[in-house]
DNA sequence: TTGTAAGCGTTATCAA
DNA sequence: TTGATAACGCTTACAA
């Protein structure tokens, strides 16, 4: 597999010093002349030696990787959030010389989580999303294990990162509410999911802003199949609803799909709003009003935070209300 | 951050044997007696001891982790593909005590890919697709560094797992073609992808089947955006074309906007198939036509085989033609 | 069958 | 400012 690498002890026989004094120059801990320093630096540069990784964790007790959690249960593998997950974390890891480890979640079986922290193959961990019931984030807590949770959370003690989604839904909800809609129905995801209950705040937030009541008739959550978005339609609509508000993307693609099935006309026998934007919902005609959330400010401040914290950096968490609210043809 | 971890050494200890046995028992190399084999298996589990993974990999020279490559370039933040490798992959790893560390690659610039190499932060990698100049391959070529690629290549030297491409695209042309439809055209990919050039070649192998000779006025490739997707269909229609195939759901999506912006009927003007399937795809009216892969298949087989070449095993490539066609109502 | 001891390539503690 | 040398926790000749 190619020769055999360079070691401290290379340079440090090559430069007639000791390896104590390249680990000095190369790490910036302890005096050293810069003239040494310069000199092993250059040789460095010009031999590309690299530190060995293992060498390194195993002193340093380090492992330069941190995990990211993916919830590899329900219908996840067509959401691309997760992806831009990675993609929006790696964009700091990457000039941190630190590398990103994936581990599935499987509902609760946190298995894979256990082994990468009992087996120190991260230094750090970052959940990208909350539950109520969140069997992972208790596991690392009580291991007191550095972590970050990209979404809410009512637990103090998790720094998460977080869209604004009260605000961001609240603001939708209200929008819509004056376009003289008034029966507004909402089509939730599941509810131990944090991310359903904020949006449900925001939602009945939005309702209370424009004066409206709230109308449990009209709210249901774990709405995850084609089957009961087209029935809770049907309900929905057998009660005068003139609105209906999507928790997520997928959920409002079921539910553009249903409309057209049973023919009923968007926006004019029923508006439709969604709580989350993504290429699934262009291609809908009309295309769906939704909320349009910078993702990957949030997965670089969570990134950013949970490196901070495994340099002992005391951190805390954020909201960010980076959003913008796009009106399309669905709520004409 | 917890009370310190148990030891090779605290094992050997507690039971009054050496670390060389308890790695023995642990490793399976070397003889020992079943009865003290047992004796530390047994304590080990008891104890939860877990070997540091640091340690081990100084001593061996690995690190247990595989990376994989995503493309971080084009729009691929929306294509759902890549996190389904790394899902297949995970089933496989995950039995074999070995973790995924995820490596971006940008246009040309495999830096980071570099790093990990050079850094020896993984003991193989996995490229998640081929290009026709493909500077990760040649890399990973050049230091010798296990590798296996998803995608067609043309070089003997990469292992490559994919799917049969091929095959596929020239059935799906091929049964369009026998509808009666002479005049198909191609919206193609980038030339540079071998995926592309892949259906290319099996979306002329279908309609030489048919007995239709290929018109190159009908192909074109690079189709990358709506704009030149609807450039390129207006020019197709003056030419009399009456279907359209699109070598992905990205660039048929783009189509079927385009067809709807213009007032042009799917599939009573123009007929719309796609060689490959996404969710993308289910939200149009009609539904389009496509190619489905196991895609799954396909990452775990490629995760088994760079685990087999870590191994020091030889292995072989291979294509996979576990597909489907499934045919809609954009070719009625 | 089991144990001793020498690595693996760093960092860190003392001395010098 | 530098350098021996002992960790770090494991594997593996080589001995017993």
């Amino acid at each position: 597999m190619e020769r055999k690498k360079i070691t401290i002890d290379d340079v440090a026989n090559a430069l007639n010093i000791s390896k104590t004094t390249v680990s000095r120059a190369i790490s910036g801990k302890g005096r050293i002349s810069s003239k040494t320093r310069e000199m092993v630096l250059e040789f460095i540069k010009e031999n590309n030696y690299k530190p060995n990784p293992n060498a390194k964790g195993l002193a340093e007790n380090k492992t330069y990787n941190i995990a990211v959690v993916w919830p590899a249960d329900y219908d996840f593998l067509d959401l691309p959030f997760f992806q831009r997950c990675v993609v929006g974390i790696s964009k700091i890891t990457s000039v941190h010389d630190t590398d990103i480890l994936i581990c599935m979640t499987k509902g609760d079986d946190i298995g894979e989580l256990k082994r990468i922290v009992e087996n120190r193959k991260a230094d750090g961990v970052i959940l990208t999303r909350t539950l109520v019931e969140d069997p992972a984030a208790d596991y690392l807590l009580s291991k007191d294990f550095p972590f970050v949770a990209i979404g809410y959370s009512d637990n103090s003690r998790v720094i998460t990162v977080d869209n604004n989604n009260f605000e961001a839904c609240r603001e939708l909800t209200y929008i819509i509410a004056m376009k003289k809609t008034e029966k507004i129905a909402l089509l939730g995801g599941n509810p131990n999911h944090f991310i359903t209950m904020q949006r449900y705040r925001g939602f009945l937030a939005g309702l209370k802003k424009a004066g409206l009541k709230p109308d449990e008739r009209f709210v249901s959550f774990s709405v995850d199949t084609e089957r009961k978005v087209s029935d809770i339609l049907d309900h929905y609509i057998k009660l005068g609803a003139n609105c209906v508000m999507c928790m997520d993307d997928m959920i409002s693609s079921m539910l553009m799909r249903s409309c057209k099935e049973r023919g009923i006309a968007v926006p004019s026998d029923i508006r439709v709003a969604s709580f989350y934007d993504s290429k699934l919902l262009s291609s809908f005609d009309p295309p769906v009003t939704a909320v349009n959330f910078n993702d990957l400010i949030l997965d670089e401040r969570a990134a950013g935070s949970l490196l901070d914290m495994i340099d002992g950096k005391t951190v805390t968490g954020e909201v960010i209300s980076d959003y913008e609210i796009i009106l399309k043809g669905s709520t004409k």
